[in-house]
DNA sequence: AATGAATGAGAATTCATTCAT
DNA sequence: TATGAATGAATTCTCATTCAT
C-alpha cells in the first residue's frame, strides 16, 4: 500500500478529477432528495442545479440526457453497489435461511437509502421502456453469476438445478422489492423495521416452499 | 329539419345528464388510456382533449383542476364502484377461503381494468399528498363497514374482535395490491392469470396465520 | 356581389377564423422583418413574440416546429401566390420578350418584397435539406405546368420540346434568382431599380441563345 | 526516455511556431468541414473542439471572440491567397480572354475549396455587416491594384480608364460568384465542371459588351 | 500554452389554464 | 354549455465564453 502512496498523489492531482465525481454525487444526491420533497414530474433539472448551487450546464455535461440519463447513470453505479454487497454475504453464509435474512436486510437498506431514485425510476420506465429490461437483464446476469457461484460452493444449493434457481432468486427478489416498495412509499405494512424484515422472510420461506410444490 | 328540431330540443332535455356522465367516461377512458401508453407526466391534458376529439374547456369544465382532479374524482367514483362489488360477495359469501378468493379476484380484475388509472393515482400521490391520505381513509371506512356486517352476519368473524379485523384487512388489501402493481407494471411474477391468483390466495392464508401468531 | 354580403357576415362571425390568419400573417410579417435586421440565427420565437405582441404560445399553435415551420409554410404560400402571379402574365402574352420582361419583373419584386425570407429560406436549407428538395420539386411542377400551357396557346413555344421548355424555364429562373440574391443581399450590381432588369433581361436573351447553340 | 529528452526541448523550439500553424489550420478545416455537414447555426465553438480534438481553450486563444474571429481571420488570410494566386496570371496574360478564363477556373476552384467557408461567410454577415463592409474594401483595393498593373503592362486594358476597370473587374467578380454560389450551394445549373466555366466564361464576356454599350 | 470543467444567458418547446365567442 | 384560440410560466437543452489548473 505505501509504495501506491505517490501515485495517489499523482493521481489526485489530475485536473477537476476528484470535483468531476464530487459534482456527480452532489447532482445524485440533489436530484433524489428534491424527488422525495415534490415527487418526479414536479422535480426539473433546473430545480437540482439551484439546489445543487452548481449550473445547468454542469448538469448536462455530465448527464446530457438530463434526468433520464441521472437516472440511467445512477441505476448502473447502483446496480454495481448494491450487487457486490450481496455477493460478499453469499460467499460467507452457508445456510440459506441466514443467507435469506441477510439478503432482505441488505435490500430494506437499499430501499430506505435510495427512496428517492427508486421512485424516480419507477416514474422513469413509463416512457423509458428501455430502462426497465435494462434492469431485467442486469437482474437476470447478477442471479445467475451467484446460482453459479452458491452451486459450486454450497452443498445446500447444488441439488437445485442452475435454472430453477436463477428463477427462485428473480421471483424472490422482485417479490421483496414490491412489498417493500408499497411499505416504504405507499402504506406502512408494519410499525418497526424489525416487523417487516421478519415478515418479509418468512413470507420467503413461505413462497419458496409454495414453488417447490407447484 | 324544421321537422326534426322539436324532437331534438325534446331528445337533448333527456340526453343532457346523460351527455354530461358519457363526456366525463370519455375523458376517464382517453386519459388512462394515453397514461399507459405514454405515462402520466407525458400526458398532458391537451393531448387528452384532442385525442378524445373534445375541446379542452369541456376537460375544465368537469376537472376545474385538470390531470389531478380526474385522479380525484376517479378515485371516488372507482373506490364506490370497487367497494360496491366488494360488499356483494362478502354478503354471499360464509366460508373465509371462498370469501378470500373472490376479494383477491375482484382486486386482480379492478388492477386489470384500471391499470392506466393506479399508474397515474401512484404519480399523483407524489406531489399530493392528500390524495393517499383520501384513499386511507376510504380504505379504512370501508373495512370498518364490512368487518361490522361480516361480524354480524357471519360466525367465523364474530371471533375476532372489529379493530384487529380491521387491520387485517387493510393490511392484506395492501399486501395484494403491492404484489399485483408489481406483477402487472413492473415485471410478471407468474405466467398465467389463475397462478397469480393462487399464489396471492396461499400468500393471504399464510399472513393470516402469520398475523395471528405474531 | 350583393347577394354575398350576407354570407361574408356569417363567415366572418366564425370563431377566430379572421384572426387566426391575421396572426399567422403577423408572425411572417415579424419573422421576416427580424431576420432582416439581426440575421437567420440571432431571430428566436421567443424574439418574434415579444415583438409581434403575441404569446410564445400561438406562434407554436400555427408552426409546431418553430422557425422551421415558419419558413416551410410560408415557402408553400409564397410558391403558389408567385406562380399565380406569373401564370396571369403567360396567358395574355404572346412575345417571347415581354414574357420574360415581365417574368423577371415579378421576380425582382417577389425579391424586394419576401428579402427576409429568402435569407431565412437560405439559411434553413443548410441543415434541412428536404425543404431544399421540396422547393426543385414545386418549381419543376409549376414550369411543367407553365409549359405545357404555353405550348397549347402560343405558336413560338410549340417548336420547342417541353422537356427542353421546362429545362430552360428551370435554369433561368435559378440564374435570375442567383443574380438578384447577390445583388439585393451581397452587393448591388446596379444602382437603380430599372439597370438591373434590363441587364438581367439582356442576360436571359443572352443565355437562351447561349444554350440552343449548345 | 531520457536520451530523447534533449531532442525533445530542440525541436519542440523549433515546432513551436510550426504547431500554432497547424492548430490553426485544423480549426479551420474543421469548422468548415462540420458547417459543409450541419450548417453554420448548428455548428458550435465546442463541436469543433471535440472534433478536432483540440481544447476549447486553444480555440478561444487564437479566436478570442470565437466564430466571427474564424471566418474574418479565415476571410483575410484566404483574399490574401487568393488574389496572390490571381495575380500570377495577370502579370502572365496578355490576352484578354485568356485572362478571363484563368480568372474564372481560380474562382471556380476557390469555391469549390472554400464551400464550408463561403456558407459560414455568408451567415456571417448577417449578423455583421462590417464583415462585409471589409471584405467590400478588400476587394477594391485589390482590383484597383490589379487594374493600375495590368493598365501599366498591357496595351489592352491601357485605353480603358482605371476607375471603370475597377468597377468593370468587381461587377464581374461579384457575377461569376453569384451564379457559382447557386450552382454550388443551391442548384446545379450545369453537369460539369467544363460546361459551368465555360458558360461563365461567354456570359462575362457578354457582360463585358454590356457594360461597354451602356 | 493548453486543457476542459464550469458557467449562465438564452433558445426551443410544452402544457396547465383562461377567456372570448 | 361547448369550443378552441390564446396565454406565459416553466421546462429542457445549447452554446459562447471564462478561468482554474
Amino acid at each position: 500500500m505505501s509504495n501506491c502512496s505517490f501515485i495517489v498523489i499523482i493521481m489526485s492531482s489530475k485536473k477537476f478529477s476528484r470535483n468531476k465525481q464530487e459534482k456527480i454525487d452532489l447532482i445524485y444526491k440533489t436530484f433524489f432528495t428534491l424527488i422525495l420533497k415534490r415527487g418526479y414530474h414536479k422535480t426539473s433539472t433546473n430545480h437540482v442545479a439551484k439546489s445543487a448551487k452548481i449550473s445547468i450546464g454542469t448538469i448536462y455535461k455530465y448527464f446530457p440526457k438530463g434526468k433520464e440519463d441521472i437516472i440511467r447513470k445512477y441505476f448502473e453505479e447502483s446496480m454495481k453497489h448494491f450487487f457486490k454487497r450481496i455477493n460478499l454475504i453469499s460467499v460467507n453464509n452457508k445456510n440459506i435461511r441466514e443467507f435469506l435474512n441477510h439478503f432482505i436486510l441488505e435490500l430494506y437498506k437499499n430501499h430506505l437509502e435510495n427512496k428517492g431514485y427508486i421512485i424516480a425510476f419507477r416514474s422513469a420506465i413509463q416512457s423509458d421502456k428501455n430502462l426497465l429490461n435494462s434492469q431485467k437483464k442486469e437482474v437476470f446476469i447478477f442471479f445467475k453469476n451467484m446460482a453459479q457461484e452458491l452451486r459450486m460452493t454450497n452443498e445446500s444449493f447444488k441439488q437445485i438445478p442452475e435454472k430453477k434457481l436463477v428463477e427462485t432468486f428473480i421471483f424472490i427478489y422482485n417479490l421483496i422489492n414490491a412489498i417493500l416498495y408499497h411499505h416504504l412509499s405507499i402504506m406502512e405494512l408494519f410499525d418497526t423495521d424489525e416487523k417487516i424484515i421478519d415478515f418479509l422472510s418468512n413470507l420467503v420461506i413461505f413462497s419458496l416452499n409454495y414453488l417447490r410444490e407447484t
